[in-house]
DNA sequence: TTGCGTGCAAAGGTTTTGCATGGCA
DNA sequence: TGCCATGCAAAACCTTTGCACGCAA
């Protein structure tokens, strides 16, 4: 739950530009060690698995859980979003995986409504919501 | 996806009125294990998982996915209260692990205005708000 | 009788953990 | 030097599957 890294260590550094370089983009644990492997310079998983929760505990990146069996998602949160991380909100399409980013007014009401109704502190970063987007609503 | 009963057996009965007696109450498949194994009418926890399976893609109970590790809950719904479960909110704490449900107009209205000014159909069934509970934010 | 449902055991796949080693500050 | 991070292997965990038997219709 709380593991911040202290440390600057050369495995988190290419996890990161790996993340980095494919923003908008759902990667697996199992997607990034396949890709270190081929890269020749392999992590292995359980630091893969460690780092990814770091990176989550730190705002860094998201992870989404489509359904208990299939392996958890993990994606980079671009900068503009991570400056305005309070406001940010995300939603993803259940049909097509399109990962729609929100910033608006009557959102961040349900933050206070939330808190000030529910006492629940709720985070942005780390919900998303489920459903279905206009163009697949269409199909 | 498509295992509707066409058997009425003993073990489906029960299983069907056991959920009827804990409405608006999470429950794991291994909780599902643990009541009957107490009761000394255990079920083979493959036949629990098989007839969830059918409950939920026969609309009389839900099933929540709440993060990739824990297990996934059920919940009965029955036909007259189907609309109150379309309007149950879940807010989970990522701190104690506590699940909350939320049944309330505001948070309705959410849905109303993600639709109406961004095209989107959010499913409250598959959406969780994460965040903290009362309990953790003043610890 | 037909074929679906059950239950046991085993497999499947993802994620976590124990522990010794290695590396950052 | 003192911790923290790493990596391997093994464990833990939930869930699914194979198969023979039992039971509903």
């Amino acid at each position: 739950m709380n593991s911040r890294s202290k440390y600057k260590t050369k495995q988190r550094e290419i996890l990161i530009r790996y993340l980095e370089s494919v923003p908008g983009v759902h990667i697996t644990a199992g997607d990034v060690a396949d890709y270190f492997r081929k890269q020749g310079s392999a992590i292995g998983q359980s630091t893969i698995y460690r780092q990814l929760e770091s990176l989550v505990d730190e705002g860094i990146i998201n992870k989404y859980v489509i359904d208990g069996n299939s392996p958890a998602c993990f994606e980079y949160i671009g900068a503009e979003c991570h400056a305005e991380a309070e406001t940010c909100f995300h939603c993803k399409c259940e049909k097509c995986g399109k990962l729609i980013h929100l910033h608006c007014d009557e959102l961040e009401e349900i933050q206070e409504h939330l808190y000030a109704e529910h006492r629940f502190r709720m985070d942005p970063l780390r919900t998303v919501f489920y459903g279905l987007c206009d163009e697949c609503l269409q199909n």
